[in-house]
DNA sequence: TGATATACTACTCATTTGAGTAGTAATGGT
DNA sequence: ACCATTACTACTCAAATGAGTAGTATATCA
């Protein structure tokens, strides 16, 4: 592919990011005005260029149509946003979405499946999930409503916390090990609520 | 905030599908065809609806500049795409992109960083690194230029092949502790190309 | 029983918008 | 010297588009 002049490529980031801030993809109008034109003619040029070197896609006659083609953006899937809670309170299941804290948005290959309604993330406090190498202020993304299979980690909900156990079964009853000092080894699994099951990680860099 | 009516629903799907899908946001017409409507006035009736009941936005008179908000949208960050080594190639700096294998799309907050044209992903093979709880399949994300510090997680050119290992200060001199049987436990740091810093990691599952 | 919201059809209308014609000027390659 | 490309201005034009008027029918609620 060509190398795009310095006027091609401030036009091709000023689209990308009007895109990416949410906003409606600029109309030729709208990218003369952004840039002093005097015509719109000028950005349709441009655009017809990026076009012209593969930088750019649009639908012929449909407004607003512009897709900035990038190498990575084939490459990419779709995108899910899991929202992120603080704390997950007792009644769960019931409300679609209580006060999510935050939005925790991956694509789904990276995610390894396809989240679904159930799906929400937590952050991790403490270094109790150490021995299954999870850390102190990772994000874990959990499903809710699945049967955890034995070995799997789940969020519990004890004492009105959420906190993270090993799914076990002890002669086909049901236990969560907990790997935190201040509970015993082995809780019953029917008298706590189990939240979710794990099924992804988030872990940035500690500073 | 008011529920949506079965037919508003369908609308709101539709449109955010093809806002994920890549294509531009539906004119009034393209939804009216979409739906089977005769007159492109009965979708203009549903997006008043939905704008009325907070799930739409649009600035008036622009064309395709419908917005769907919902509680997640607003607080959902900017979303990054990370290009996805299989291998990475000894002269990897030069190039900006050298032919990616995947994307990793994460939104930056969840990420903790913004990354920039230096930062890449790669797919961790083997259990070598696990001492810092990185696993076998995980995909960790590095920054390329930056001065490791030491403890900092690297990725470092081996034989044509990119590992991990611990970054390390010894006298002064930095070093690089392989956790992996088949090197020496410090290998000299300049003598190897250290291609990029831990900065973040995301798992999956497994199945 | 009347008000209100939903869910449409069949129109009109002013703007927005992409696309195009014609022309100017500068730059760089051959 | 000639051609292609870039980078614009100043227009025109038709199609796309959002917005609106008028009207029909069917629910639901008070």
């Amino acid at each position: 592919m060509v190398d795009l002049t310095p006027a091609q490529q401030r036009i091709l980031n000023f689209i990308q990011a009007e895109i990416q801030a949410g906003r409606a993809t600029p109309s030729h109008q709208e990218i003369a005005n952004h840039f002093g034109f005097r015509s719109k003619r000028a950005a349709a040029c441009h655009l017809e260029a990026l076009r012209k070197k593969g930088a750019l896609e649009s639908q012929p006659g449909k407004a607003r149509s512009l897709r900035v083609i990038s190498p990575l953006a084939k490459l990419r899937s779709r995108i899910a946003d899991i929202p992120l809670f603080g704390s997950v309170p007792a009644g769960f299941a019931r409300e679609r979405e209580p006060e999510a804290a935050g939005c925790v948005s991956v694509d789904v290959a990276s995610l390894g499946f396809k989240p679904t309604r159930n799906t929400f993330a937590l952050r991790v406090t403490g270094d109790s999930m150490i021995g299954r190498h999870v850390l102190d202020g990772d994000i874990v993304v959990l499903e809710h409503g699945p049967e955890p299979r034995p070995g799997d980690i789940v969020a519990a909900l004890i004492d009105g916390e959420s906190t993270l156990k090993t799914f076990l079964r002890k002669n086909g009853k049901p236990y969560l090990k907990a790997e935190n000092p201040q509970f015993p080894d082995l809780l019953p699994a029917e008298e706590l609520m189990i939240q979710g099951v794990f099924k992804a990680l988030i872990r940035k860099a500690k500073e």
